[in-house]
This record gives C-alpha cells, sequence and structure tokens, in this order.
DNA sequence: CGTGTTTGACCTGCGC
DNA sequence: GCGCAGGTCAAACACG
C-alpha cells in the first residue's frame, strides 16, 4: 500500500470553516467545470447539526493522482462505501484508527477525469504521524503548500 | 493472531 | 408518509 510512489501533479484545496454562513465561499475555482460541480456537491453535503453547532473543518484535496489512497502517514480504517448518484465512481469513507482521534476522510474519484481523485479530509489529527515513509515527505511537503493556504 | 477490507443492512435528513 | 441519497455499523473474510 505504501507503494503509490506519488504521481502527483496539481491539487486544489477547497476549505470551510463553517457550513451555515460561509456558503458558496469555494464558487470560483481553478481548473474547470467538474469542480464546481464538486463544490456543490459538497455545500449541500450535509448541514446535520441544526441545534449543535459543531463547526468541524472539512478539507477537500483535489489531487490528481493514478491512485486513490493517498496515505499521508496516518493509519486509515475504511468503513464504508456508497456510490454516489452524481458520479459512477464508488466513495470510500476512511476512519484514523488512532485512538481518540476521530478523522475522517473520505476518497471520490471524478466521472469525467478518473486520474482526478478528490480527497476529503473531516476534523484534525492530535497526534504525531506513525509512519515513517520516505514517500510521505515527498507527497506532504507537496500537500502542505496549499494547507497553508489557511 | 491482529489488523484492515469487504459488503449488505440500517439509520437519518430531506424533498415531494 | 414515502422514497431517495448519503453516511455509518458490524460481521465475515482476507492477508501479513
Amino acid at each position: 500500500m505504501e507503494n503509490f510512489q506519488g504521481f502527483l501533479t496539481t491539487s486544489s484545496l477547497l476549505g470551510y470553516g463553517e457550513f451555515q454562513s460561509g456558503k458558496g465561499s469555494m464558487e470560483e475555482m481553478e481548473g474547470g467545470a467538474e469542480n464546481k460541480t464538486f463544490a456543490g456537491l459538497l455545500g449541500t453535503a450535509k448541514k446535520k447539526g441544526d441545534h449543535k453547532r459543531i463547526r468541524k473543518p472539512r478539507y477537500a484535496f483535489q489531487t490528481r493522482s493514478k491512485v486513490d489512497i493517498l496515505d499521508d502517514g496516518y493509519r486509515w480504517r475504511k468503513y464504508g462505501q456508497k456510490a454516489v448518484k452524481n458520479n459512477k465512481f464508488p466513495r470510500s469513507y476512511y476512519r484514523c484508527t488512532h485512538q481518540g482521534c476521530n478523522v475522517k476522510k473520505q476518497i471520490q474519484r471524478l466521472t469525467k477525469d478518473e486520474g482526478m481523485v478528490v480527497t476529503t479530509y473531516e476534523g484534525m489529527h492530535s497526534h504525531p504521524i506513525q509512519n515513517s515513509n520516505d514517500n510521505f515527505e515527498h507527497i506532504l511537503s507537496q500537500m502542505q503548500i496549499y494547507t497553508t493556504s489557511f
């Protein structure tokens, strides 16, 4: 699983502070119409917490990669896989296996571009990385470029 | 034997 | 109230 050997070429980061107020924050992005469709999907994804404004930050990485599994150094356990109506590719749901770390992440592939993989992170890690992968550093260095955009 | 994946069922929010 | 779509659980299985 660690031989993904990064084919990351371009990435886009979408961030949300909270859903209730910041609506349509990422309407204009570079990339194309597919991005917009994806953004709209996420915007109307779910806002169940009406009485409890649990604003869990969600970060969506749009990555052009050959593989869906982007090992970011954390240990993920797949807990579900559902097919989305708009996309012909199923969406995979992962969860961080670290104790007390309820960080979730979902990976979805775009219908139009099968080489385009969208990784949505939910929550933040509060523990060090377990994986001491050399390849990971190479990938993370690219990811941090977009992470520091916040 | 431990850890993670698979897969169908179940739950919930929402629109009609 | 019902059906759909998205999200999660959990038992069984696979693999080191």
